[in-house]
DNA sequence: ATAATTTATGAAAACGTTTGCAAAACTATT
DNA sequence: AATAGTTTTGCAAACGTTTTCATAAATTAT
């Protein structure tokens, strides 16, 4: 039975109940073969009588890693986070950390003093997402070196070691597609929350790829990251500019689009090219499937953990950068513009 | 500057750099007003100089909470449960705690030992979602008296206080739309996965209120939560059974339903009504918007992580279980049944 | 100027562990 | 039966804080 004492009980509880020192006790914890049979019986059944659990706030203090790992992102609830969140946590967990989830809401002040936090708890290494931080968000990483990692964007030169795919080649990749396909008026449609700047890198990806070939976007429209709000303002771009194909930011603005089409009666694709970037779940499921540019955030969740943990390991010959490739995912929402 | 030294800087360090005893920088942080402005003053910038950072474990030791809060969920990346975490995740960061987050996938024995590292980490309080736990998960927390909360489903009688809606509640509430419109064809499509009492629950009530007017369903057939797998599924029983109307026991499959309808050329409402149960993000965008029955995520959250907020402070006036209201949302994809 | 207050500071104990070292209890060897 | 070696155990220090209590310094009242 587990005691109803009114304080935990503690190592000192475990050792009275065994009749042994303390000593012995953290001995069977920790280096179980170094005690007798017999005794470390006794003491595993005190410690189940008095249903005592290991502080690692104790352990901490001699020099025992926290065992939590630390991870800061704008919002849970958008599906691609969701999605990297839970394959981040799945690999976190499987090498023996807690996960500290804290959630800024595009605040980057907000986000230094989440990160404040974490390191107050002594997390073992941090991540967060992207590139767009404060200074002393960098700043206090460094002199705290705590290790750390950047998931979802990738860049060749960054101040903490990063995972993630191009979002510049993505936004380049799915506007190729478009050209591809003989799109000459093509709508950008992008996602503006601030301190963001994936959707900066997708949109500037996308306009070097027309410029390269000499094409102009016909609108640039930023709208926030909602079906109805995406459907609302592709609903005005659809019907001032005709464009013949819709370039969108993300796919949930690429799925606002298509029901933006269909209430005004345009069939996709004959009417109208619909393209979205992610390949959020779902997307391959709407009518017509919606074509997209895959971001691999299983890839990038699993392989962010797996670098955290070796850094955290102290292994220096960790690669301070990894890009996992984008994938055009030619669908049903495009097709060959007719003249 | 920040300090490069190899080792974090403690609050030894802080006192060197100022001049005083580590009892007076102490003083600066937790009662500030009890030293003399000029030294205070001394002492912060040593702080800043040094780049210490409180350390939450040493205080610990002294009786201070962690300021952790532990959730332990099936998984992130279902929309409703992202939605979930979000709300309460933020309304724990304002209340000035931190999140630890874990995920089991729906494997109890996991839970329960993920609930034992939460405990390790002496977390000062828990969170799980719905009633379906092993025996010592339940045991573990009131062995070690933490507080907790259940969110997601209600019930008057529970083993920890519980703020949630009533999961049979809404299967009946849709269970009636569809009969008040007149369906009497009614196919029950739900989700299967194991240690998932929701589920369950939606079907007992939704069965029992079609009981109450003597109506049995012509199908119950279990699906998994994707829309590619309702999809497939609905498509069967679409094609064999001829519902005049599907229940489906999550918007998810909610959707599937609807594109499987499209698939066949049935035309919803017209041919065939379809309801799903939970609102989720973008329900009410599909074309038509799909009637539901709300599930309030937002209103769940936000309560749950006052009321652990409360018990962790040690009120006594908190109210042990918590109902919020679900909500018939009928939309356009339900209609009546034509003879 | 001195005594009586008040304010500001420091010394040391406490929190719950782990571990190096030393002592005690066994075992094996002669 | 005594010695050497091995296994098992306990003592005490250390980790980084906060806080109580005591003392020193500054202020006020005489």
């Amino acid at each position: 039975m587990a005691q109803k004492k009114s304080a935990n009980s503690d190592i000192f509880d475990v050792a009275r109940a065994a009749g042994v020192s303390i000593s012995t006790v953290s001995r069977v914890l920790n280096h179980p073969n170094l005690v007798k049979p017999d005794t470390r019986k006794r003491i595993e059944d005190a410690i189940k009588a008095t249903g005592y659990i290991r502080n690692r706030a104790a352990q901490m203090m001699h020099g025992r890693r926290s065992g939590t790992i630390g991870l800061v992102v704008p919002t849970i609830d958008h599906t691609i986070f969701a999605e990297l969140i839970q394959v981040f946590s799945e690999a976190v967990e499987e090498q023996g950390f807690s996960l500290i989830l804290a959630t800024h809401g595009y605040d980057l002040e907000r986000e230094y003093q989440l990160l404040r936090k974490l390191l107050e708890h002594r997390v073992d290494g941090v991540a967060l997402i992207g590139f767009e931080h404060l200074d002393e968000t960098y700043g206090v990483l460094e002199s705290q070196n705590t290790p750390a990692v950047t998931m979802w964007n990738y860049a060749s030169d960054t101040r903490i070691p990063c995972v993630g795919a191009s979002n510049i080649s993505a936004g380049a990749m799915a506007a190729e597609h478009l050209m591809d396909l003989g799109h000459k008026e093509i709508a950008l449609i992008i996602s503006s929350a601030g301190g963001n700047d994936r959707a900066a890198d997708r949109l500037h990806g996308a306009r070097k790829a027309m410029k390269n070939r000499g094409i102009t976007p016909i609108a640039e429209v930023s709208t926030q990251y909602s079906v109805s709000a995406a459907k609302r303002d592709c609903l005005s771009v659809l019907e001032t500019q005709k464009p013949t194909a819709i370039l969108c930011g993300n796919d949930v603005i690429g799925i606002g689009a298509m029901y933006a089409a269909a209430r005004i009666g345009l069939s996709v694709p004959k009417d109208v090219s619909i393209m979205g970037i992610g390949d959020f779940k779902g997307s391959d499921e709407t009518e017509p499937a919606l074509s997209t540019v895959r971001l691999p955030a299983r890839e990038i969740g699993q392989r962010a953990a797996k670098t955290l943990g070796r850094l955290i390991a102290g292994q220096t010959d960790v690669p301070a950068t990894w890009q996992c490739d984008v994938r055009l995912l030619p669908r049903g929402s495009t097709a060959k513009h007719e003249l």
